[in-house]
DNA sequence: CATCAGTAGATCG
DNA sequence: CTTAACTGATCTACTGATGG
C-alpha cells in the first residue's frame, strides 16, 4: 500500500531585505530600494543583495553589480545590508511556523518549508486554510508580505510558491502536478542555473514538458549520472526529501574582497587571521571541529583556484588553524593565476556529535 | 567498487 | 552608441588514488 501523499508548504518572504528596509524607511514609500553588498574596494564596486519590487521593474536584479543598478535607477535607494536585523526578523517569522505543521524547515533566511500531512490529516482544503491564515497573520504582525506554495513534495512547493509573488497562493494537489509544471521553463527547477539552462537549451529543452519526455539516457549523457537522474525526477515533480527541523551545515566559510590585489600573501596575512579567527568562533566555537582546511583565490581576471588539506586530527586551536592557512596560502599563490582580487578560507568535514562532545569535555 | 582527497564548477540571493 | 560594472556563502560533481 503506497504512502499518503504528502501536503507541503513553502514561505517565500517577498524581497525580503528591500522590503525590511522599506518598513524601516516608510518615507521612501514605493520609491526603488536596492540593497547592496558592498565590498569596499571602491564606493560603488559590489553586488545588488535584493531589489524592491519597483527596482525590479526596472531591470535591477540580485547579483548585478551595484553599478550597472545604478545606472538603471539613479534615484533609487541604495543602502547596504543590515544582516542582523533581516536575521532577528526571520527567526520571529518563521517561528510562527512552529504550530502550523509537524516539522518546519528555515531553509534560508528567507525561506521555510512546513510539513502540514500529519496536522490537518491529508486534507488540502485545511492545509490551504491554514497556510493562509499564516499569510495574513505575518502581514499583519510584521507588515511583511510572502508567497505561498502548496504541494505534494518540497520541489512543488518551492515552484508553487514562486509562481505568483509577490503575495502570492498557490496550491497544486498531486492530481494537477503535471498540468502546472508542463508549462513552465526549466530554470524554475532548483539547481537549473545559467549554465543547465543554456545546456538544455541546446537539446531544444526549454519547458518542464519538453525536460519530462526526454529519455533518462539522453539527460544522463549530457549531465552525468547524477544531475541527469535529478533533472528527470523533477521534470515530473517526483521529490520525497523530507521537511528536516534541523540542518547541520557541512562547511563554513569566508571570502572578501581585497582592498588590492595581491601578488603575494605577506601583505593579506593579517586579514586572513582575522577572519580565520572569526570562522574559528562559528565552527568550533560551536562544537563543530573541523578535519578540513580550505583556501580560494580569485584572480583579477576572475579566474577561481583552491587548495584543500585534510587533518588527521581535528583542528585543534586557532594558532594551528592559522598555520594551516598559512601554508595553503602559500602553496595558492604559487600556483594561482595572480593577482588575486579576492581570497577565502573554508572549514568542513565537521567530526560527529559524539567525537564533537568527547573533545570539547577534553578541551574544557 | 566504495571511499577518500583535492579541485573546479554551479547556484542562490 | 555600446560596454562593463562583479559578493559572499554553500553545495556538489568530477577526477584520480587507494584499499577491500
Amino acid at each position: 500500500m503506497p504512502l499518503p501523499s504528502r501536503i507541503i508548504g513553502h514561505v517565500d518572504m517577498d524581497a525580503f531585505f528591500a522590503s525590511v528596509e522599506r518598513m524601516d524607511h516608510p518615507e521612501w514609500r514605493d520609491d526603488p530600494i536596492i540593497v547592496c553588498v558592498y565590498s569596499g574596494r571602491t564606493p560603488d564596486s559590489g553586488v545588488v543583495s535584493s531589489a524592491s519590487y519597483t527596482a525590479r521593474q526596472l531591470g535591477i536584479k540580485a547579483g548585478m553589480p551595484i553599478a550597472g543598478a545604478q545606472s538603471l535607477c539613479p534615484a533609487g535607494h541604495f543602502v547596504p545590508v543590515h544582516h542582523e536585523r533581516y536575521s532577528s526578523l526571520s527567526g520571529d517569522i518563521f517561528s510562527k511556523l512552529v504550530g502550523v505543521g509537524s516539522i518546519v524547515e528555515v531553509a534560508s533566511i528567507d525561506e521555510a518549508y512546513v510539513d502540514l500531512s500529519s496536522r490537518v490529516h491529508g486534507s488540502w482544503a485545511e492545509a490551504e486554510g491554514t497556510m493562509r491564515d499564516f499569510q495574513s497573520l505575518i502581514q499583519k504582525e510584521f507588515s511583511l508580505s510572502c508567497s505561498v506554495g502548496l504541494g505534494p513534495s518540497k520541489l512543488v512547493a518551492k515552484i508553487a510558491s514562486d509562481f505568483k509573488k509577490p503575495g502570492g497562493f498557490t496550491s497544486v494537489p498531486p492530481e494537477e502536478v503535471p498540468r502546472f509544471l508542463d508549462p513552465l521553463p526549466v530554470k524554475c527547477l532548483m539547481g537549473v542555473g545559467p549554465k543547465t539552462e543554456e545546456e538544455l537549451a541546446s537539446h531544444s529543452i526549454r519547458t518542464v514538458a519538453e525536460l519530462r519526455t526526454t529519455g533518462l539516457d539522453v539527460l544522463v549523457s549530457s549531465f552525468g549520472s547524477a544531475k541527469g537522474q535529478h533533472l528527470f525526477f523533477s521534470s515530473r515533480g517526483m521529490d520525497d526529501s523530507p521537511v528536516i527541523a534541523h540542518r547541520e551545515p557541512k562547511q563554513h566559510s569566508r571570502i572578501w574582497t581585497l582592498a588590492q590585489d595581491a601578488g603575494s600573501y605577506d601583505p593579506v596575512s593579517l586579514g586572513v587571521y582575522s577572519n580565520a579567527d572569526a570562522l574559528w568562533e562559528e565552527s568550533a566555537g560551536n562544537g563543530q571541529f573541523f578535519n578540513q582546511v580550505g583556501v580560494v583565490g580569485i584572480s583579477s581576471r576572475m579566474g577561481q583556484s583552491s587548495k584543500t588539506k585534510s587533518l588527521s586530527l581535528p583542528c585543534s586551536s586557532p594558532e594551528q588553524f592559522r598555520a594551516e592557512l598559512d601554508e595553503l596560502f602559500r602553496l595558492l599563490f604559487e600556483s594561482a593565476d595572480l593577482p588575486l582580487r579576492r581570497i577565502g578560507i573554508r572549514v568542513g568535514s565537521f567530526s560527529s556529535a559524539i567525537k564533537q562532545r568527547r573533545l570539547s569535555d577534553f578541551l574544557g
